[in-house]
DNA sequence: CAAACGATCGGCT
DNA sequence: GCCGATCGTTTGC
């Protein structure tokens, strides 16, 4: 299957990109190793405006900077010092627009996520375990092989171990859920923006 | 140079 | 529900 090329990414619609995300299968392949899963929640992030955008009012740190590039990379960051999250970039360049991945649905590789997670092979999990392997931006991150030394790997070139592909998953609007982002009361009004969409009835998204 | 702070998770009550 | 873990980034002195 052909992967996402960059036209998909550089739109300025941060939140149709961030729609159109759902049902897109991430794919990565570090170390020979290869997983897939089916993106079920997202949120978008959007500066210069979005108080809860670490490059809000367009301020460049070294951290932030890939997030001022062309759509088409990865922006990953630690987060509370444990966990690795996995954006999206998208925007054209100099607009600092990204999208979190939330949670996925496992279809591929799912014995290499169970290890990365330290959790039993996924046919001796329980129906709860499942769904916790890869929901959640941290577990998802960690279940992929994501790491923040990766961060601003391409998602669009052909050599690049981590993209996204369409494997034809057609959602009607009505599929979709939208709501507030999580974790984001420190940014006053904005933490109320519906900038969060998940697939309706997936057991992989909140 | 010191200190505060997270776009979270999992275990326990 | 609550709380502790854990550390790179950022900011302020």
């Amino acid at each position: 299957m052909p992967r996402l090329t960059a036209d998909f990414y550089l739109r300025e619609d941060t939140l149709a990109v961030a729609r159109e995300l759902l049902g897109k299968i991430l794919v990565t392949h570090f170390d020979g190793q290869r997983t897939a899963g089916v993106i079920t929640e997202v949120e978008a992030y959007r500066a210069p405006e979005d108080r809860a955008c670490h490059a809000y009012g367009n301020r460049r740190t070294p951290r932030t900077e890939v997030m001022f590039r062309p759509g088409g990379c990865a922006y990953i960051y630690l987060c509370y010092g444990l966990h690795h999250l996995f954006n999206v970039v998208s925007g054209p360049e100099g607009m600092a627009h990204a999208v979190l991945i939330r949670a996925v649905e496992p279809i591929e590789g799912r014995d290499i996520m169970c290890q990365r997670r330290k959790y039993a092979a996924w046919e001796n999990l329980l129906p709860k375990q499942k769904i916790a392997l890869t929901t959640g931006p941290g577990a998802l991150a960690q279940a992929l092989g994501f790491h923040a030394r990766q961060s601003g790997q391409s998602l669009t070139d052909p050599h690049s171990p981590m993209w996204i592909e369409d494997q034809g998953m057609h959602l009607a609007e009505t599929d979709i859920a939208r709501g507030p982002r999580i974790g984001v009361d420190y940014a006053g009004e904005c933490a109320q923006w519906e900038w969060r969409f998940w697939i309706k009835h997936s057991p992989f998204a909140r």
